[in-house]
DNA sequence: GGTTTGTATCGACATTCATCGATACAGCTC
DNA sequence: GAGCTGTATCGATGAATGTCGATACAAACC
């Protein structure tokens, strides 16, 4: 398992009703925890670029010797900036013989996207045209 | 003025044109620094419910003392996770009166948003509809 | 089995951060 | 002006974080 479990972005609605945009409600305080976790993880440029360049790695995937080029950091800094990444559910990971292959779980990205959304046109009196 | 500057929400293309969703192509170092910081402020509970209490207040704006009530931090704890917020372009204050009300910057939160966005059908051979 | 390559963990260190009480500042009311 | 209320700043402190070199673990190759 765990390679065959390419669902569709959004589709999973387990996961996809939990999150109207903050505007809509305050968020309770066990909610925040765990998606402070997840903006925690996002809060470090080197993990913000990991995970950009997992993303935008052909197939989706990236493998760890694809990641410590780029940076100036030092070989385990970087795999323990994917581990932080790992533990905030932002990222999978699963060993192909010597290597190491990172993706990220769209599911986590997209439950950050949409709870930062704004209402486009929120119609709240006084603001029309 | 400063009142009346009331636009509409994703309607300013100044920065609506910034942010491809980052699995387009990897964010570079002064984007990822950039980012990073209002990741970072969103990276904490207390800060995380306090944006989304502003945001979800009644006229998209509250004062502190709607906000120092719901936690279990101090005062002087409360304007500090404020001061984070406003220096990473997240909300905006104004003093009116006694008061000194908060607003979201709409601009800033879809900026954020957009960048996690992922895209919806990609195309990767099995999982079309 | 020994060696080599790729990745993770360990221990240490300097820096940053969240939090507090005390206090200062701003603006209202009397 | 005096006092009061709402908010911000200051200084301190304990905890968390980013970084490193050294080292351990995993899998291939000879």
């Amino acid at each position: 398992m765990s390679k065959s479990e390419l669902r569709i972005l959004g589709q999973d609605d387990t996961d996809a009703a939990c999150c109207s945009p903050m505007v809509r409600e305050p968020l309770d305080a066990s909610d925040a925890a765990d998606l402070a976790r997840m903006f925690k993880a996002l809060g470090d440029p080197v993990r913000l670029r990991l995970l950009s360049l997992i993303a935008s790695h052909e197939g989706g995937e990236a493998c760890v010797c694809d990641l410590t080029g780029p940076f100036d950091v030092s070989q385990p800094t970087i795999s323990h900036h994917l581990k932080v990444l790992r533990e905030a559910g932002l990222v999978g990971s699963e060993r192909r013989a010597n290597w190491v292959y990172y993706r990220v779980v769209p599911a986590a990205l997209a439950r950050l996207s949409s709870l930062l959304q704004i209402a486009p046109a929120p119609a709240k009196g006084g603001v029309r045209a």
